[in-house]
DNA sequence: TTGAAAGCGATACCAT
DNA sequence: ATGGTATCGCTTTCAA
């Protein structure tokens, strides 16, 4: 065995023999509140600054928290997951927590995986957004003293705290909306993605129709991505008589089902066919699309999330809902016709 | 002083006493090659399944490598940054490294807040994507054993290991392409942001362009975003003689260029105006797009850089490029006219 | 194979 | 204000 192994990051006794002071001095002076005299301190920051010393905070988190943060995540790129760990990541570094991103797959084994690399690193929280981990690991965390938050997932776990986009209010409103502006041939579009929000979408919109009297056609092509929607679209149009209205329970199938519908069968958006997705992506928001749709409020919860984590543990908390925000474009028309 | 500090996370200690071994047999029964015999390992086993221990990483990385890397990053909702966050995570994860996610903003001085941070938890390596660290910085990075990978960065720093597309060959590409389809009227849009990367593509399109003896114009409208290329869309076409080839230096960019040109002012693409981007973001791929661009090879690059994180550091490596691929879509006309 | 003990880096408590 | 010491949870010698 050579010393190449031997990891040379400077410690604090190193900087305490070149200070020519005790290790204890060392700690002070990086200890807000300790009582070190100004003469000690400027040599001790000297003496770290000239051998480039950092304070080991994975040492200082075996006594005390570790403030590490771990988020469990899938699909990344889509556009509403990488906004919610945007706001995430810059809302715990302003908190001055460290996070740990977990990139998983979002079967339930791989979750279960994560968890348990959370536990591994001591953090002192995990925030799920993608999944739905086993109760009896969320009970691991809890019984380890972590705080689990779960962002739009089931909301039937023991013990975890819950926030999320109230799924059920956005659907309603998107019957209204397509109600409002006249349709009658209604349609669905979600993904083979049977998660409890995408479900819930679905299920609300289905049953708002069918008290108003009105049938609707369920279409689910694939994962949730812009290329689901756009077979969407295919299927719908493809049959003799396609729909008048249209709610994709996700703004990147909305953007794919308005391609199809207008590239591929000229119709005009919303002349002929009326679209209301989910989310706020900001696609939507691109001149090509102008796409009417609810958003989730991502810093609001963000900022939640981040509140909880400050909160002695609410235990027994209920779930916290967020309204979704209607957002008024152009692919819905404004009256009936 | 109650005991709510207290940190409930069980420990080796506390198998041990139920197992009724010792805590050096805790130990070994989590460590690969180490000698137990069947019988204890079984206790062990059983008594840590029943408490819900987990091993602590933290306090294991206090000896060796903490198998932590930071990924130093801005702008995480920019489908590029985004797309290559995920590759870097699920492969960093595939190698068994855990994975620190510091979203800063590009300026100076929070990269370098962020590359202190990455100091304190002691990470074994650091890979900045945005902004441009100090060289003092990497320095003591460098001098605290840690790792320092940019990508796409600046590449004139020291001691650092570069990576990157090959951002000259591909404004190249580009011109060679407009060139082809007959255009003669070229304009670069690009951002107000004057990163290395940006400044290449741009330069290297003027100078070949310039060499060919047609002229460029140059316009940056606001950062790097799908609104900037629709203002820059807007100018040049506000004015009498608009172009008739434009390489816009990030698919973000020719997205907004592409909106204006045909929503605003009617212009077909790429009858009237052949677009090229940069980057192969998924957007550029949509039927309302189909943008012809050179796509940055994220998989290999992120394979690349975990890779450089298993070798011994590779001390004056050259700075390693990518070649960027074109993609053939429908944002350039395939002949000359 | 097993247990005891040293050490990793930092902080808090105790004397001084 | 300062230095010594115990402690956090783990891995790794070293003996037995």
């Amino acid at each position: 065995m050579t010393d190449l192994q031997r990891r040379p990051f400077v410690s604090a006794r190193m900087v305490a023999e070149r200070a020519g002071v005790s290790r204890s001095a060392v700690s002070r002076t990086f200890t807000d509140g300790a009582s070190v005299s100004e003469a000690t301190r400027r040599k001790v920051l000297a003496a770290a600054g000239a051998l480039g010393y950092h304070v080991n905070h994975l040492a200082r988190g075996l006594r005390e928290n570790s403030n590490i943060v771990c988020l469990v995540v899938a699909d990344l790129t889509t556009p509403i997951r990488a906004g919610l760990v945007d706001e995430l990541t810059r809302k715990l570094q302003a908190a001055s927590k460290i996070t740990m991103v977990i990139n998983t797959e979002s079967d339930d084994e791989s979750v279960a995986t994560a968890l348990r690399q959370t536990l591994n690193y001591r953090a002192d929280a995990t925030i799920v957004l993608s999944g739905t981990p086993p109760a009896s690991l969320i009970e691991t965390c809890l019984a380890n003293g972590q705080q689990v938050i779960l962002i739009n997932r089931a909301d039937h776990l023991q013990g975890s705290q819950n926030l999320g986009v109230d799924n059920a209010m956005g659907a309603r409103e998107a019957f209204f909306l397509l109600q409002r502006a006249g349709c009658r041939r209604l349609a669905v579009v979600t993904s083979t993605a049977r998660t409890a929000s995408l479900l819930q979408r679905e299920d609300v919109f289905v049953e708002a129709a069918r008290k108003a009297g009105l049938d609707v056609a369920v279409t689910r092509a694939g994962p949730t991505t812009y290329a689901s929607g756009l077979e969407a679209g295919r299927r719908l149009f493809g049959r003799s008589d396609g729909p008048d209205g249209v709610f994709c329970v996700t703004d990147l199938l909305a953007l794919g089902f308005m391609d199809a519908a207008r590239q591929e069968f000229g119709l005009r958006i919303p002349d002929d066919v009326c679209v209301v997705g989910f989310d706020d992506i900001e696609q939507g928001g691109w001149e090509s699309y102008r796409l009417t749709t609810f958003a989730q409020p991502l810093a609001a919860m963000a900022d939640h999330a981040v509140d909880l984590l400050a909160e002695p543990h609410a235990w027994g908390s209920e779930r916290k809902l967020f309204e979704p925000l209607p957002v008024w474009r152009r692919s819905v028309r404004a009256n009936s016709r």
